[in-house]
DNA sequence: GTCATTTCCTTAACATGTTAAGTATAGTGA
DNA sequence: TCACTATACTTAACATGTTAAGGAAATGAC
């Protein structure tokens, strides 16, 4: 039975916030002539990508807690972003769609961001990429036995 | 040039936010008794490690922004976990230093959490997890060319 | 020595993370 | 149809993340 703690220096939780500001750090770059934040981009992104969806599977796909959702949902409606609107069939679910105005935010993004993770892959060479996302997903305890 | 963004579901920053809570839910419940907060823990551990620190190095080496830590270490300081104490030398440091009852709880949890550290290299397998530090150590900013 | 600059830290303001409690609608079984 | 439970979401409260501005002490150029 071991009596000593790994060095904070070898710590996967440190090491997972830390890699995941250098991802990051770019990105909100590229974001903050948008007047939109890391968290927003995300959900437009899923948004984009599967068009209408209530929000429990939203906030699932884009990894947010239901009560962080509600607040950027509100926001992202105030700004023109997305629709809200309530399920007939099932009037406790709401159902959340992309406007054309979040549509261009994403579009006028495309190439900026893909660059970003084309930069990133190089740095870390396409093997190494596609290993290191295998080995995340290990960890994810929603996708795995 | 592409037009299309990589899938969400393939996205570096959404699997470095996955994998940050598949590893930390059961350090949470761990701390759930102890009243402190996974950014707590995190601050008892360095100091734990490297003794009397300044804020700059304390932040650096716990990966909280200055601000966070201003804040985490005026709570830790009413709760008895630190003390802090100004550089008579260079008045504008200040040096932070963890007391007993901070090291205790340290010490109470240090077999649960190795167990966990433990759990977590064997659902990787070692070698998977000595190669997932690495490549995260590519990521970080801080850290490389 | 004096003033501009730099360094170290704090405060402020707003967004999000996290947990718990609350509300409204739907489903279920007697 | 009447509880009872479950589901989908909201609200609240507090901690942290993030950026920007501010304050105090040290440093450097002159």
């Amino acid at each position: 039975m071991s009596s000593t703690l790994p060095s904070t220096s070898r710590s996967l939780p440190i090491a997972l916030i830390r890699a995941r500001e250098g991802v990051m750090a770019p990105i909100r770059e590229m974001l903050s002539e948008t007047g939109i934040t890391e968290q927003q981009w995300r959900v437009l992104r899923v948004l984009s990508e599967h068009g209408l969806l209530d929000t429990t599977t939203l906030a699932e796909r884009s990894s947010l807690l239901f009560p962080s959702l509600t607040r950027i949902a509100a926001s992202m409606r105030d700004k023109g972003l997305i629709t809200q609107t309530r399920d007939e069939i099932d009037r406790r679910r709401q159902l959340i769609e992309i406007t054309a105005a979040g549509q261009k935010i994403i579009d006028d993004r495309t190439s900026q961001s893909t660059q970003i993770v084309d930069d990133i892959k190089t740095k870390l060479g396409t093997d190494n990429y596609e290993t290191l996302l295998d080995l995340l997903g290990l960890l994810d305890l929603n996708s795995n036995d």
